[in-house]
DNA sequence: ACCTGAACACCGTTCAAGT
DNA sequence: ACCTGAACACCGTTCAAGT
């Protein structure tokens, strides 16, 4: 592939997050990894610890690629515009959410990410556990959504062939799944999921 | 370890969940897995196709533990334990979280999962779209939490000791952060969807 | 019919050796 | 200082051979 030569950390991490867009995370291995840099695999270990160190910093780089949008102070607008930015930002590296169960949150980028989402839910909470409590819970929502729509497709279910008798409620909503659209179920989720804040808020 | 000879389909799964339970998915192998049950790794491919099957097996297995409980009719209560549900189910397997990332959703515990979750939200909503809206955003959430809260412990970020010039949000909220309660966290979450969706009923 | 041994093409990682 | 070759202990998987 490439031969950027001049071998470092960042250019381990970003040829590897590349790896996983392209071919997922079965195929991240050290020795293609090294391939992709014109290097061998053993040295790599002079720029990351191990692999685990490489697939932190995949996940890292992940969390640092959301497009935080500027705050405009209406929150209701600005928690949903922040939503959409972390949700875009995994649709780019669906190969990459397994990480998001598996890595820690004690980086950097974790830390910033947390940051930014928090800075979205001072205004409508001032009570600092509700606005923990909030942010996780709108964090949730986006992972979520981004694992349950963006897995690999395979072989989707054929939801016109399953079987009524035992599955009534799949076969009665089965006719809007052929052309369901996962945006607008985000987007009706987050309108939910904040009008249920305006209301706690008024009371 | 044991030997239970009469090996099959069924048993290699349940073997295949206790080793991801107790040491994580990276401890399946197929040489391991014969080994637990007392029989060489090769023989295994006289019951799985592959390592792949083993894997959506797994999966499987963790979406039909779900102990779905009866319903009441009264649909926030059904709503709200059926989470619960899920959610418990979830906890006993934190290993195989990254799983729900990578598995397609067209297995027959799959779609059992996907119809006992709608069956509770057929009262709150009488429109299909919107039913099948609501019950992934339910699902998303609870997905999201588990992953957010049961990742492998590891070492957490020392909220203690962060940097409050460089993350101000995550510095003031940091003396919530020592005595956090997940599961108020997902009870939250789930109290202020459920106001929303009640919210959009009326209107 | 079911299990196995040997084999193949891969892994992550170490370490002494090269430049 | 940085990279490599050879090596070790592992992988998933195939297939002819055993019983």
């Amino acid at each position: 592939m490439a031969r950027p030569r001049k071998v470092e950390r960042s250019s381990v991490l970003a040829a590897a997050l590349a790896l996983v867009d392209a071919e997922g995370l079965s195929a991240l291995t050290m020795r293609r990894l090294g391939e992709a840099l014109g290097v061998e695999a053993m040295s790599l270990y002079r720029h990351v610890a191990n692999k685990e160190a490489v697939l932190d910093g995949v996940h890292e780089a992940v969390l640092a690629s959301v497009e935080w949008p500027a705050i405009t102070g209406r929150w209701r607008d600005d928690v949903r515009t922040a939503a959409w930015a972390f949700r875009r930002a995994l649709r780019e590296h669906p190969n990459a959410l397994p990480l998001l169960a598996t890595r820690p949150a004690n980086t950097a980028a974790s830390l910033e990410h947390l940051e930014q989402a928090l800075a979205r839910l001072a205004t409508p909470f001032p009570d600092p556990r509700r606005r923990v409590q909030a942010v996780q819970s709108l964090l949730a929502l986006v992972i979520g959504h981004a694992m349950i729509h963006d897995a690999p497709v395979g072989t989707g279910p054929d939801y016109e062939a399953l079987d009524a008798e035992a599955f009534p409620m799949l076969a009665c909503v089965a006719p809007v799944l052929s052309d369901y659209d996962p945006d607008a179920e985000l987007d009706f989720a987050l309108d939910c999921l904040m009008a249920g804040w305006a209301k706690r808020r008024r009371s």
